[in-house]
DNA sequence: AACGATGCCGCAAACGTTTGCGGTATTCAT
DNA sequence: ATGAATACCGCAAACGTTTGCGGCATCGTT
């Protein structure tokens, strides 16, 4: 029926529960007889701790948050995947939170997850949000919390992120070698880290690469595929074709290159097209997709690394780290 | 500093903890002026209940789990993204595990889940569990469950499941009128059941057709776009090559995509590829690949539904329904 | 024989809620 | 003025654990 509780062994064995509880978890206090006869009884009976009687005393909780902008981009289903991989391992669950890309639901969550008492918080941010406070709160009740890819430096914690500036600047840096000289951008949302950074390393490598910048030829826009049909669609407006474009990511990368085969237009000969992520998938297109590679898993795990890390460092004061993965310039038939 | 307990507001008013907790609750017994104070005191201290507290006391808890093989693959994704909407907008949240298609992080989660008291499981079976004990543990402790797309007819609980048979009779019969006489099938794990009522369809399929069925022509193998790879590699060494090919699903015919290109055959002149799932990706190979609709977010928010239906109904009998979505047929160029 | 050390175990409080029951004050009808 | 009804609130127990403290035997030492 209910399950059994540690009442029912201690009743059983006439013991108390105390001592029913410390044989469980093998405590020195209890003799080698009397645990045995916990154990056994504990597994015919099929006994499994409350974990939640058991957190309402310790105050702790073995799982983590997790809060996604979107569950279903290739890119964070193999981010959780890292997370859950660590956290299995730790002995930790994770429950998975989808923000959608907004910043209501984004705090809706966080307090949720307060309400759980999740023992940290892994959160990757919404491309609406722009106030924080949220995650103050969360820095006030002590609650362990690391951004990973999308990250603010508006908060101190924890960040692991992938280099996406080298990344940018490396692809771009490929397209001039390869002898584009009319490089467009489809840019990300402008208060998003990795927009941030992916345009600066576009602009430094066209500096050094002796190509002018041009305001003209980087178009603004979100991350999704159709952002990138759209974001083709303004830069057939310029009078010289670009000869090259690289995407903020693959999702509008392959929104383009599906643009840019609507118009007649040959890849790479016509146009030359990159993206960001090595998505699985970008491999087998037709031209196969120039890309940089995202250590996507790497980025999971090591993120739920430095929250483990976090939660059992009982420091006063901890510094927060911030790690930058190296990404990997994938060169395809696209360019 | 540690978050403000109901204690702590009767005390600041007052008031004993049993009215706060009425108050809150707007419990009709507390007077409209209390209800005020307290909750105005409330979220001037930022008080956010203690679910695992409540959850002790009440033996009830608003979250669910949910098990698939891997969260990577883009049809579990989204199956996730089905549900974790639906479970939000119920109030829910969501623990996510991923059995990496093994049979025994399937019952240590089964086991996990019990321990955290979740209301409900949404599992989605592992390819190589044969044993179904984990899941009676779950029926005699009155917790519900429901099955999606991988069940098993062996536990008597909800499924949704896609229209296997349907689908799979459907493309193969596309395959037969658009001429196609020899047609191979890259086949899944036996003990599944989405690749036997696949298999059915297709065999159903020739014999409607008037075309015999060989055994040869299909071939056993999982679910993986490797599995595709070497599935086709088999089929090389039939003495008149097949004409047609239907994998299992889509990964699988992904592998066989570029096994057959890597061997120079062009599709679908020398050979035709179906796939099944409508993987987002599939619609931009070049041909785009023929396949069968799969409505991943719908399975997701259906099983979902289904298990908050049990969940709220206190029937002590409940009677646990069986839903089968329609697919449907996506002729490409790979046909 | 007396003493301290050790081994083993139970008592009781606590974690933050919820809830049945009872109690007091106020209101209303008579 | 008396009674009953009503409005509002508190007491105390309970949910299933964990843990500090103290207690009783037993053992070994002198």
């Amino acid at each position: 029926m209910s399950p059994a509780t540690i009442k029912d062994l201690a009743r059983e064995l006439n013991l108390s529960p105390s001592t029913v509880s410390r044989a469980l978890r093998n405590h020195p206090d209890i003799s080698p007889l009397t645990k045995k006869r916990v154990i056994s009884l504990a597994d015919k009976l099929d006994y499994h701790p409350d974990s939640i009687a058991r957190s309402l005393q310790t105050k702790k909780t073995k799982t983590i948050g997790v809060i996604v902008p979107e569950i279903k981009q290739p890119f964070f289903a193999s981010v959780i995947n890292g997370i859950e991989e660590f956290a299995f391992a730790a002995g930790y669950t994770i429950i998975v939170c989808q923000s959608n890309e907004t910043y209501e639901r984004e705090v809706v969550y966080t307090r949720s997850l307060v309400s759980h008492r999740v023992a940290g918080l892994l959160v990757s941010l919404s491309k609406s949000t722009k106030n924080f406070d949220h995650f103050r709160v969360l820095q006030r009740r002590k609650v362990p919390v690391v951004f990973f890819d999308r990250v603010s430096n508006e908060i101190e914690v924890s960040k692991v992120v992938v280099d996406d500036y080298n990344g940018a600047f490396d692809v771009v840096s490929h397209l001039i070698q390869s002898g584009y000289k009319r490089i467009a951008h489809l840019a990300g949302p402008k208060n998003l880290s990795i927009s941030k950074f992916r345009l600066k390393g576009y602009k430094d490598a066209l500096e050094q690469g002796n190509l002018a910048f041009s305001g003209d030829l980087v178009v603004n826009g979100g991350l999704d595929d159709t952002d990138g049909i759209v974001g083709f669609q303004k830069l057939l407006n310029l009078k010289p074709l670009p000869d090259a474009v690289f995407a903020v990511n693959d999702p509008v990368a392959i929104g383009a290159f599906v643009a840019i085969k609507d118009h007649g237009l040959i890849i790479p000969t016509d146009i030359a097209l990159a993206g960001f992520s090595n998505t699985h998938m970008t491999s087998l297109l037709d031209p196969p997709l120039t890309t940089v590679e995202q250590p996507s898993y790497e980025i999971g795990k090591t993120a739920a690394q430095l929250l483990m890390e976090q939660i059992n460092s009982n420091d006063e004061k901890f510094v927060p780290k911030f790690k930058v993965l190296k990404t990997h310039l994938i060169v395809r038939g696209s360019t």
